[in-house]
DNA sequence: GGCCAGGACACCA
DNA sequence: TGGTGTCATGGC
């Protein structure tokens, strides 16, 4: 299984290179971000973050002091902006009370920070991961619904599995590395986005050698 | 006009 | 514990 997981990893990584996600902005911008895009294309939430730049809202007392009202319109564009608003703000509210900051809730053991992101409403176990991964440089597995999807293809998920489920088997047979894991979910994201829609694009797909859906369909998957 | 996107939560059985 | 409805915008 570790053969397999790596292998794939460098499949991807030799077809699609390194994707740098997240590579500017602070930790507390990231975080941000993670929260907008809950289900959300990253192109609008780039909308509402350009929108919170142009107000020069991007801080935690300025995020927390916001009128809802108004905040929900900079954000607007990232969707759901009503529950973001609230979220972002008790998110903010929580970190200005209880750290200061979010590099401080970030400098604890992983766990100890993990359970605490999720204490917060609004923030489930991806958004959790990501802001540990992503903001942190903290070797947390990020799983979504794309993993779910290629992986199952792969017959190393079955669609049973837990979130948590998934994330361990992930951190317990590859290297504890931080920019590993950065990469790996972003390969994901991005094979998934080419090639694992619904209606399967899997023409030149770098990983066909091994995806069932190909095989069940004893390769001859309609190519688009 | 429908599908999809870098989820989470409340509610119910 | 697991399934379902809701939240919402913008690109294709």
């Amino acid at each position: 299984m570790t053969e397999t997981l790596l292998n794939i990893y460098h499949r991807l990584d030799k077809t699609y290179g390194d994707l740098n996600w997240w590579p500017a902005g602070s930790p507390f911008e990231v975080a941000i971000g993670a929260i907008l895009t809950q289900n959300t294309n990253w192109q609008n939430v780039e909308k509402a973050i350009i929108n919170l730049q142009a107000a020069d809202a991007l801080s935690l007392q300025k995020l927390s002091n916001f009128e809802p009202v108004e905040l929900e319109q900079l954000i607007r564009p990232s969707g759901y902006f009503r529950q973001k608003a609230e979220r972002l703000q008790l998110f903010c509210r929580y970190l200005l009370a209880q750290h200061g900051n979010l590099e401080i809730l970030l400098q604890q053991p992983m766990s100890a920070a993990r359970v605490e992101l999720l204490g917060l409403k609004g923030i489930g176990p991806e958004t959790a991961d990501s802001i540990l991964l992503y903001a942190g440089q903290i070797p947390s597995f990020v799983v979504d619904a794309y993993t779910r999807r290629i992986f199952g293809r792969f017959g190393l998920l079955n669609g049973s599995e837990s979130y948590d489920d998934v994330r361990q088997l992930f951190m317990q047979k590859l290297p504890q590395q931080a920019s590993l894991f950065n990469q790996y979910h972003a390969l994901i994201v991005q094979h998934a986005k080419i090639h694992c829609l619904k209606k399967p694009r899997c023409l030149n797909c770098p990983l066909s050698s091994d995806c069932r859906y190909l095989l069940d369909q004893n390769k001859s998957a309609e190519l688009v």
